[in-house]
DNA sequence: ATGAAAGCGCTAACAT
DNA sequence: ATGTTAGCGCTTTCAT
């Protein structure tokens, strides 16, 4: 029965279990040296009080926290909400506590660094943050642990975690041509971010080595309201295919599509990317690349904890294996994505 | 200049501007007792060094860590992950630290819980947490002031911000009504929990003081897929207008009507629950109830500074006045969401 | 197998 | 106005 508001610490423990607080440590850190007999009495003592470790303390002792920075921007974007639930979850499985900013300016992000490093987390996790190579230098003069994910970087010692983006371009420039498609165009985001310059360069190239080429290619910021617009004029281009660097300038694309008032048969086929929930719903029913975050976000809280584990080994990069699903956006007669 | 990898102790400080470690502590807080010539001493010796105060060892000495423990359910919800993203941005203004758990069961909210008590965290706010009175009571007891974010609770001395669902339910009788409704359903969510339910008792008590009443009412989980399925129920009742718990549950009772293949002016008014962006798009064109999360998380935010202010006070609960986006799904012609 | 003692980095009495 | 000192709760040598 744990005394109401009072604090129990180590001490008490020791006392009812007639142990000093040192056998008290070891007995619940699992220490091969301490006899059977002292280890039960010593957690059915902690078990009677309630006790836990103060884990601050223990922290400033170990110099070592486990507490694990995570840094997001844009949490409305379902893709990253997605990916910080998941990047929580397997984080705190596997015993770290993720402390998280969000920002959306380089001046965000140092701020929410410098608070990261006073607390003094164990690692950092970038997640489609706005860091710039400032950032990513203080961090490793800081000595910590840095993982990138879906961000590319120098030759600083990083981990980096990314979804292979030029093999999904490839995949969706196949998977178009096979559906007949031959006026091809793409709908970039966030004004030719890396990652959306990566996607569109392995769409290019396949289609070029497919004998095709690129008819039209405009960006837009990754907002709904904004895409439309642009979406318009990549219609007035009238393609036959569109892949958008993301599911929701894909949304707009094809709201867009339907708003002109084109015969069914007459819409282009459309791609997106991220293979949101929204996707799969009847109204859009759309082709989407997904990043297979489940995997992504895996490899992110394995590489943090291994860098934790090896402070000094060389960071790896890894990369992850996107696929498509298909759906109706897509389908030859393309027109099962209207009911 | 940061030294490289070597960490910056407040003793470095003090022998740099020639001046005892307290009286760095005292001017770095901003002291009123300290002269200006040794505070700016201080203040330069401080930024050349790159110091930054460890928080860790702050908190164990101050027994204040200055760290806010947030516990939150489902981010895939995207009202979930929006009410995250605000409450993350808020705490971070007010010099607190979001310590972030997800889960989705009982036993993962204790544990979470657990957790957060071990990081000696200054104050717990819950997201539409799974706790139990159970839960509740162990926070109250840990001495941690705790603010429940929309979720109601007994007795307990706990901060409750929560939006006024009573309130909402009786503004959508009254837009239904008004615009010609006479026959009505409601879609409920997650097995008709404590917020669905009293969403639903504002409506068909404000539907009674006009005269009419429930013509359906069923619940289902908040899935899309699952909810498809009883929406197809709710459409076999024949109602002109359903209010449901949450967009996610509108979205699916629209595209249901839709593969339903009435004629357009014969299918149902809808309105939804949280007002997420995709509510705005043509394709749903959804008219919807807003928490006003912008509110509820300032609050929400402002009451766990209160209570760490003040934590033997009364803790307040604070109601949230919600207010109607009113959109195409209930124009009286019922035919601009169809584009 | 267990205990005594030191120390992680900070702040706040308590001096002066 | 500034310095000295003790101590937050824990782990861990070093001793026994």
């Amino acid at each position: 029965m744990q005394k109401d508001g009072k604090k129990v610490r180590s001490i008490e423990v020791a006392e009812l279990a007639q142990i000093s607080r040192s056998t008290v440590s070891r007995a619940l850190a699992g220490d091969a040296r301490i006899s059977e007999a002292t280890r039960d009495r010593v957690l059915a003592a902690a078990r009677q009080l309630g006790y836990r470790p103060n884990l601050i303390a223990r922290g400033l002792k170990n110099q070592s926290t486990g507490i694990v920075g995570v840094v997001v921007t844009d949490l409305e974007n379902a893709y990253h909400a997605h990916a910080l639930q998941l990047l929580v979850e397997k984080l705190g499985a596997g015993r770290l506590a993720p402390l998280v900013f969000a920002c959306n300016t380089v001046e965000g992000a140092e701020n929410a660094i410098a608070r990261l490093m006073s607390y003094q987390v164990d690692a950092v996790v970038a997640l489609a943050a706005p860091f710039s190579d400032e950032i990513v230098k203080s961090c490793v003069a800081g000595e910590k642990p840095l993982v990138l994910m879906n961000r590319h970087d120098g030759d600083e010692n990083v981990g980096v975690v990314a979804g292979d983006g030029l093999a999904a371009g490839a995949m969706v420039a196949d998977h178009l041509v096979a559906r007949g498609a031959r006026r091809f165009a793409f709908l970039g985001g966030e004004d030719n971010s890396f990652i959306s310059k990566e996607r569109e360069r392995g769409f290019t190239d396949r289609l070029v080595s497919h004998g095709f080429d690129l008819a039209v290619s405009l960006s837009s910021r990754y907002s709904y309201a904004e895409a439309r617009v642009v979406a318009a004029d990549i219609l007035r281009a009238a393609p036959d295919a569109v892949f958008c660097a993301n599911d929701t300038l894909a949304f707009a694309l094809l709201d867009a599509a339907r708003a002109a008032d084109a015969p069914e048969g007459e819409r282009p086929m459309v791609v997106g990317y991220d293979n949101s929930a929204l996707a799969g719903w009847p109204s859009y029913d759309l082709t989407s690349v997904d990043q297979n975050l489940e995997a992504m976000t895996s490899r992110t809280v394995e590489a943090a904890f291994a860098m934790i584990a090896a402070p000094d080994a060389v960071a790896e990069r890894q990369t992850i294996a996107p696929f498509l699903v298909e759906r109706g956006s897509t389908s030859s007669r393309n027109s099962s994505r209207t009911r």
